[in-house]
DNA sequence: CTAATATTTGGCAATTTGGCACAATATAAA
DNA sequence: TTTATATTGTGCCAAATTGCCAAATATTAG
């Protein structure tokens, strides 16, 4: 691997990264419905607000999400609608596994 | 969040957390394209053996990636082919991140 | 059995990440 | 201007991640 594909590989690191964290996650899944203030994610999250706030310009550095400003409230909206996709093959892996762990099971119990 | 859901949020992020690293994410698009052994996979990355090894458990037990023994060697492959989508994903963002900031550096030079 | 090859594991230091408390900023209302 | 509300930034600490080296394991060949 050279420079140029360990850049290209972090580039898009950078944003597999961002959704690698369980309230990111559902700050995703929840903007897919609609747009949100920080305090109302903060407040289906349970964590401290600038926490949440944190998790929101991660997300936001990395472009799945963009935010306005209305008063003094900020809107978070999701920019990427394809993750529904990317979540869909998440879900088939974990169906996988749960597949593969029942199979084993299976086998156990027939010795 | 109940705890219910935070399990499932963990769940699939540790799917995700995976995928989020530039060696990680590089070998499972090489074992798209076939499958491989650790040495293999060892030259092309270039770091130590071990750290590829490390990053292949990570892969299995996640579930993405299965392998199987052959002689001394162990072949590695994909278990999960949706992963195609998710990568498409990444890119329309890198994509669309790149086009706004294009968008931001046009509009400096008009001042 | 011994040697050689392929892979995995354990240990350790360096770096990164996550979350809270508290301070700082911004906007609107009184 | 002062106050209240919403959000962001800082400092700090605990926990997780990464990567290398050396040692252990497994398999085949001699």
């Amino acid at each position: 691997m050279d420079t140029e594909a360990q850049n290209q590989y972090e580039a898009r690191t950078a944003i597999i990264k961002a959704l690698a964290h369980p309230s990111r996650l559902f700050i995703v899944e929840e903007l897919q419905k609609k747009e949100r203030s920080v305090g109302e994610l903060t407040e289906m999250i349970g964590s401290d607000m600038s926490t949440v706030s944190k998790h929101l310009s991660i997300l936001k550095n990395s472009g799945l999400v963009s935010c306005s400003k209305q008063g003094t409230t900020v809107l978070y909206s999701l920019r990427c609608p394809c993750i529904l996709d990317f979540i869909g093959c998440i879900e088939d892996v974990l169906e996988t596994n749960t597949e593969s762990q029942l199979h084993i099971l299976k086998s156990c119990r027939v010795k």
